[in-house]
DNA sequence: AGTTTTTATGCAATCGATTGCAGTTATCGA
DNA sequence: TCGATAACTGCAATCGATTGCATAAAAACT
């Protein structure tokens, strides 16, 4: 096994002192050119390798950022994923991931073991259940940055990053009476989570403004989970009058419900039009395809991690930004399509 | 902002040596039991927290581990961080996640980013196109262990896990062939990476002992992307004799398959029965349900983390196991039941 | 030539936890 | 009662990089 070089090595092979080494390597101004370029080659060449640690411990900065998420099987957190990553690699940030699997309590013990870890930043889309922001008091204490993504609670000492999700569960439910839809059933998570309660106050605007009453019962909360669309067309069958439009809050969720509607005898989308929400791949290989929302995932990551850092480099006046809106876009496919144009 | 607690606090505040307190915390046999729960209960209320870049710098160790996927954004490779997550929890390791996003050449870049973060210990599902094993080097000349999972190459200092890819790719095939099958397609991806090589084994294994001969053209090897399912059917359209069975190397693809085959008015299972592999829970929510391979993703993270940390802790003899290979099973659904049963 | 700036580099302390070795006190056996 | 062993605890060096301050050498100016 080879020893590992350190600047002090290269300081002796050099004959100069450690400090030049570590000003050279960051690129000092007071370094002269020559004698940094003799510095780089020589590391190179003995193949050194920084200490992280030791940098950290002096710097009292880990460089390191910390991500809790409900779950990472969907495309689209792979996707804000991806956008983080590489952002924070260029600015030679580490990523921390871990998974709160839409449980409050995990999200709690998670945040605790990235404080312990003393991320630098953190970057948290929330669980299904959390009901508060306490477990990260903390962060906020020792003035680590806090940002919220895609599942938010509102807190003023922290950046949230969101699409306007009223705006598209407005766009969505407006499409659906478009296409002959009167009696729209919304499917849907959590209403603790901002991302829901939104969507149903645009589908709610949507059908006030068509003159649609808003009928409660045509609203489920669930799990969006696999049975769940076993479980909505079960209450569709129950119903005397059954919906002829569904508003699902996930693709995923959707599908399930289109399958079980069309194991049950109804047609998508001349019985029931569809639509789901995020442009997940999967909605693109069902038949029929599916009608959603595109949601502009990688970006999300790329600027959540973009400003957190640059919050960090106390580059952006701390509180100056404090949500930043994406722009989402309807995708309209045959799952919805049921008049004219074809 | 509150000031950081160290072990010199602790030490001042109860009139004792810092290495006291050090040894204590670390529930060292040499000191007082008394003296620790005191020491336990101090810290606690100081509200320390350890600082493990100290720690770190002076044990050589990161306590951290990496972890290189091909991507996220499948079932399968989330239910496996998750079971790595716990096990890593359990033993306070962390875990540094990156996506190769199928690249080799990410691949490089990240095994570069882990090495120089100095993981304790690394773990890889390599890419699509991943030629060769050198970028690992650096690891296995400073004796930092490497664990492949799922998509494996052979090295002989290297611990892998896997399941029994020609086994599951032989079921899956006799269960095609058992459902009145005979000329089935094989839908795969790079025949570099063992996952799909292996299948296609067993897959050839089969129609052999069923005295069925094996066809080149109907083995398509393909990204396994979203457009693949479009693709597949135009060829067999161009075929003069279409495939009565297909079984795709995962579900997503399948599922693709499936839905660009009714498109082309075939249908599943009469005209074509549909296999796919992983179980992913979208192949319960699709029409009709997929047949598929259930793949332990839980358990494959579990162990693996698990035996790369004992390893680290020098309880296994270095090359004692060097293939650990998980059962699969068979799940049998609509997409490929042509006879009898129902 | 003498003095002031500028430019480069070095000295030495520091970050916080760990650990080999040594020292102190308590316990024990004879 | 006295030396011996055991049971605790402390001293001080160490891990490797960083940085405020001082210093030396070179350049610029009068």
């Amino acid at each position: 096994m080879e020893k590992e070089i350190t600047i002090y090595d290269i300081a002796k092979q050099l004959n100069i002192s450690p400090a030049t080494v570590s000003r050279a390597l960051n690129d000092h101004p007071a370094i002269n050119n020559t004698t940094k370029s003799l510095i780089a080659s020589t590391a190179r060449e003995m193949g050194y390798r920084i200490n992280p640690f030791a940098s950290s411990l002096r710097k009292k900065r880990t460089n390191t950022l910390g991500v809790i998420v409900p779950r990472l099987n969907s495309y689209f957190m792979s996707t804000v994923l991806a956008g983080m990553e590489k952002e924070a690699n260029e600015a030679s940030y580490n990523l921390i991931i871990s998974q709160s699997m839409e449980s409050f309590k995990k999200e709690i013990t998670n945040a605790r073991t990235m404080f312990d870890s003393r991320v630098d930043g953190l970057l948290v889309s929330l669980a299904f259940d959390t009901e508060d922001l306490e477990h990260f008091e903390p962060f906020l204490k020792r003035n680590i940055p806090l940002l919220f993504f895609d599942r938010v609670m509102s807190h003023n000492q922290s950046t949230s990053i969101i699409i306007d999700n009223v705006r598209a569960g407005y766009e969505v439910t407006n499409h659906l009476i478009s296409q002959g839809s009167q009696r729209i059933m919304h499917v849907t998570g959590s209403l603790k989570r901002n991302v829901y309660a939104d969507r149903l106050k645009g589908y709610q605007q949507a059908l006030s403004e068509a003159g649609i009453a808003y009928d409660d019962s045509l609203v489920k909360v669930t799990d969006l989970g696999m049975d769940t669309g076993q479980w909505v067309v079960q209450q569709i069958q129950e119903m005397p009058l059954p919906p002829d439009g569904l508003f699902v809050a996930n693709d995923f969720c959707a599908v399930s419900c289109m399958s079980a509607l069309k194991r049950a005898g109804y047609s998508v989308p001349q019985d029931v039009a569809v639509a789901g929400f995020n442009n997940d791949p999967l909605s693109q290989v069902v038949e029929p395809n599916l009608t959603t929302i595109h949601y502009p995932g990688y970006e999300m990551g790329e600027i959540a991690v973009k400003s957190l850092i640059s919050h960090l480099n106390g580059v952006s006046a701390s509180h100056a930004t404090n949500t930043i809106i994406l722009r989402s876009e309807l995708i309209v496919r045959e799952s919805s399509l049921r008049l004219s144009s074809k």
